[in-house]
DNA sequence: GGCGCATCTGACCAACCGGTCAATAGAGAC
DNA sequence: GTCTCTATTGACCGGTTGGTCAGATGCGCC
């Protein structure tokens, strides 16, 4: 059938939008798949022609939510590394932030890295953390080549820093709005203020 | 009777111990009341002569986990105020860590903090930040004051990075254990790295 | 022993869960 | 219209949950 592929991938992205409503009002335990098929206004068995488990729903949306897809320009040259750093992580910033009043459902996933070790949802997590810290690494290496962060020879324990620091600051910024300021403390300052600590010359 | 208050608080502890096993497991929604009466040798009804509810348990464990009774040092005068503001930290790095396997449970209650807004863990988790980030800035205005941190002229703004940077640090170092070498990413060389990007003299 | 009382128990309950599947609806081909 | 095949439904299932409560238990006191 010809209309079936982009129907179902119609159908695919309304349960995904709907299961980020509800993981983020009830948290992935707690929410049921029966709420997550009435959001998106279907019944509860269709879930099933989509994804294989509860489990399987929560892994595809931390995977469409955290696919850098339109991030092709982090790795272009058209900026300095340091500055594609700070970049990356206003883009993430961004994207959890433009979610508004379903972002919560961000921490109820990084809430769940630290289960059971073959838990799928905790796996995928920390696969993408794994791999942030890791471009985060390249930058710094290559910003290092360069001289600008003198004070900085482990680049490893750098990345952790920086990523610590923006996951830090969009938790908080998730978690408690009202802790910060009318602006907020954004992640741009945080990041930047790291690396300061690092010794760019920033 | 006078047994029955000492009594009752060994049972009230043995209870919040069982629970921090369990949540840490199955986290805070899938965790069954059953277990954590199992696993406190008491019967589930038990339970309920020292909780309301299930939500209550994580709520006391809650305070009970982030109290900060033995942190009196920290307000001494024995310490500069940045100094005393990394011992907070290492303080707070220390007694999570300590948790050891069981520690996994701060995640889920992190994971909590965005439910309904009149969820009572998250407003006790949220009270307790805000009171984090109070310390935090009373300390850094002491320090501005003696011209210690030059660079720094808003400690709201710079106690929202600080207490960042050491959640953030925390929940990487309990997430992700492998995503830093041996020694690992301390809490100390993150929040000193941010301490000095706000231009402290260290 | 026996009384009084706080503590504890575990069977029980209604509600809800994730997941299944026989039955139904609907769209395109002819 | 009608035949075919797929997408969709929602009643249904076994299992589990948080929470209750009538009764058992144990302890201090006389």
């Amino acid at each position: 059938m010809r209309l079936t592929s982009p129907k179902r991938e119609a159908r695919y992205r309304q349960l995904l939008q709907a299961a980020l409503k509800i993981f983020g009002r009830d948290g992935i335990d707690g929410a049921s798949v029966a709420d997550i098929a009435e959001a998106a206004g279907v019944a509860k068995g269709s879930v099933y022609l989509y994804f294989d488990s509860k489990e399987a729903l929560a892994g595809d949306l931390v995977r469409h939510l955290f696919t850098f897809e339109d991030d092709g320009a982090r790795l272009s040259d058209e900026l300095e590394p340091l500055a594609r750093i700070l970049a990356f992580c206003e883009s993430h910033e961004k994207r959890i932030l433009s979610l508004g009043d379903d972002a919560p459902v961000v921490l109820h996933m990084f809430g769940h890295v630290g289960k059971k070790a073959d838990d799928q949802l905790g796996r995928g997590v920390r696969q993408l953390m794994a791999e942030s810290r890791f471009a985060i690494q390249v930058l710094l290496r290559r910003a290092m080549d360069k001289g600008q962060v003198p004070g900085c020879d482990d680049c490893g324990r750098g990345a952790a820093i920086l990523l610590a620091t923006m996951m830090g600051t969009v938790h908080q910024k998730l978690a408690m709005p009202d802790l910060v300021g009318e602006g907020g403390l954004g992640v741009r300052d945080a990041v930047s203020n790291a690396m300061r600590g690092l010794g760019a010359l920033m």
